[in-house]
DNA sequence: CAGCATCCATAGGAGGTCCCTAGTGCTGAG
DNA sequence: CTCAGCACTAGGGACCTCCTATGGATGCTG
């Protein structure tokens, strides 16, 4: 089998047209020079050089040989710099989960503070929907991602909080928004619901779950949708009614719904972002740096948690 | 220090997922292209798969690296059948020494040989001087040669004898043509020998001194050059004769010296032709093709000389 | 949820490779 | 002819490569 090491032997010693000289260049002894090119040479089934009493002479195949083997250095020498480039972010792809109402408050900004200090890379920001993150967090395919998820749940992961988000109320009808809604107002309410994939996980729906259970009563959900855009579509087509994170409010709203409103729940309930990751991983470099610059995102944005 | 069976290792990691999958495709135990992987990993200082449970994982290293794995793997493909195109005569360099004279007599005859065998080889004919073809000789840097030498000389190189060819008087003065040249008009003949650089084992020179040592007499050179082409210029300008080999008289004369004719020497004189290389060396195939080929040529031109 | 199959990691050992030092033989130059 | 330079050989130590056997973790399945 043809080696790195028997090529770098290989043109030192064409250079130098010396085995002795060619040692001397890389530092090892004669002797050792010379039985790799007698390697090289058994292994092509060539003669490379012609041992002529006072040093070497290449032949003409290692005159047609030398380009080849400079290519494989040359070839050897950028692989090694390249991941010397991606250690050091100066290239390569950072990858990352950022899925549903998380990737909102922070996606394209969060983008650009990655690109604003290594011009370099190339970042995907995974999550068109959350069964996928979640599955490719379980799955190892994604070695950690930040999700609005329910307090401590899935086996085998790592959670770890970094903000909280207050879940408010959204209708296209006034009538609804004059005073903050109820456990009981809410389980009588039409709701259009998103994250129908993840909903056994999803924060706000165990946030929900939990505020109706301590009353007594079942959560409904009349309409039930992926994307959170879509929900608050419908609510601006007066379809239902829905409850979605202040912020994803005040940013859909506008574009999506510019006829509804929001208003708080009583008691106010709370959205909690945080990092996830499988509890046996050690976190890349990169992806310590999405986990920090993510964290800074979503902190100035909603209200800070601290874990303890 | 990076090697290519770590690549190897890497790659089919990489495609088939999996280091058992790996392992069988490349006939390998599974921890052979683990330890493999690791050691690749440690030596780049990046991770390139993230373990986790059932199978592995590529990480976005892994993604940009593996690029960089295929090319070096693909140069190193490249220079193994660069090597055995080689060996085939497919491609490559061939160089071979044919000096003087004999380059008169096969030439642009050889090329086309060989071309016409192996249609994509570069042939390299050395020997535009004599000195040139005897030092390369002497140094190793030429494998073997067609000469024109005098019988059995250089220590340390084996002559073979190939063909001879009648040497032969030529003069722009017809008076000199009349009869045969004898060894007493040759002394006294006011002549031009080419081969200046070579003149203590030139053929036809060894040839004459040993024609005119028999009868006493020492040879008498007026003019001395290099080129055989020069030498017969001057003798169609009149201004000395010489003696050359009858091949040559005949391609030379018509062309570089048109009023100038030719007489045999008596006794008539020959030149030997012979291949000559070191005593020590090993042909290649390159060598021996170019060696038959040439032979072949010079016999059909000139008088054959078997070896015994 | 228990059992099974699959996959990776580790351990230990046989064989090969790499690289060294020391010495030999050959060649070319003075 | 002698000397210096260069490649080869021999032998041994250290390391690497590859194997088998085994253990631990995970995911699938009845």
């Amino acid at each position: 089998m043809l080696s790195v090491h028997q090529l770098t032997c290989f043109l030192a010693t064409y250079e130098q047209g010396s085995l002795t000289a060619a040692a001397e260049q890389l530092g090892y002894a004669q002797p050792s020079v010379s039985e790799q090119i007698r390697a090289l040479e058994k292994s092509l089934g060539v003669q490379l050089f012609r041992r002529v009493g006072r040093g070497v002479i290449p032949t003409t195949v290692a005159d047609t040989l030398r380009p080849y083997a400079e290519r494989v250095l040359a070839a050897v020498d950028e692989t090694q710099r390249a991941a010397q480039s991606v250690k050091a972010f100066e290239t390569g792809t950072i990858r990352f989960g950022m899925f549903g109402i998380a990737r909102l408050y922070a996606g394209a900004g969060l983008i650009a503070d990655v690109l604003a200090r290594y011009p370099g890379v190339r970042v995907e920001l995974i999550g068109q929907n959350s069964t996928e993150v979640h599955e490719d967090l379980r799955r190892g395919r994604l070695e950690a991602a930040m999700l609005a998820v329910a307090n401590a749940d899935s086996s085998g992961m790592t959670v770890t909080p970094v903000a909280r988000e207050e879940l408010v109320y959204i209708s296209a009808d006034p009538a609804h928004l004059a005073t903050p809604v109820t456990a009981h107002r809410l389980s009588l309410a039409s709701l259009v619901m998103p994250e129908t994939s993840y909903r056994a996980v999803d924060s706000t729906r165990t946030t929900l779950r939990q505020m109706l259970h301590e009353t007594g009563r079942n959560p409904q959900t009349r309409i039930e949708v992926e994307d959170i855009e879509t929900a608050v579509e419908l609510v601006g087509m007066g379809l239902a009614d829905s409850v979605v994170p202040k912020g994803a409010a005040e940013q859909l709203l506008p574009r999506l719904a510019p006829n509804a409103g929001w208003v708080s729940l009583r008691p106010r309930q709370f959205d909690t972002f945080a990092i996830v990751h499988r509890a046996d991983a050690v976190l890349s470099p990169a992806a310590q740096l999405m986990i920090e610059l993510a964290t800074q995102r979503i902190r100035a944005i909603a209200e800070p948690v601290h874990p303890r």
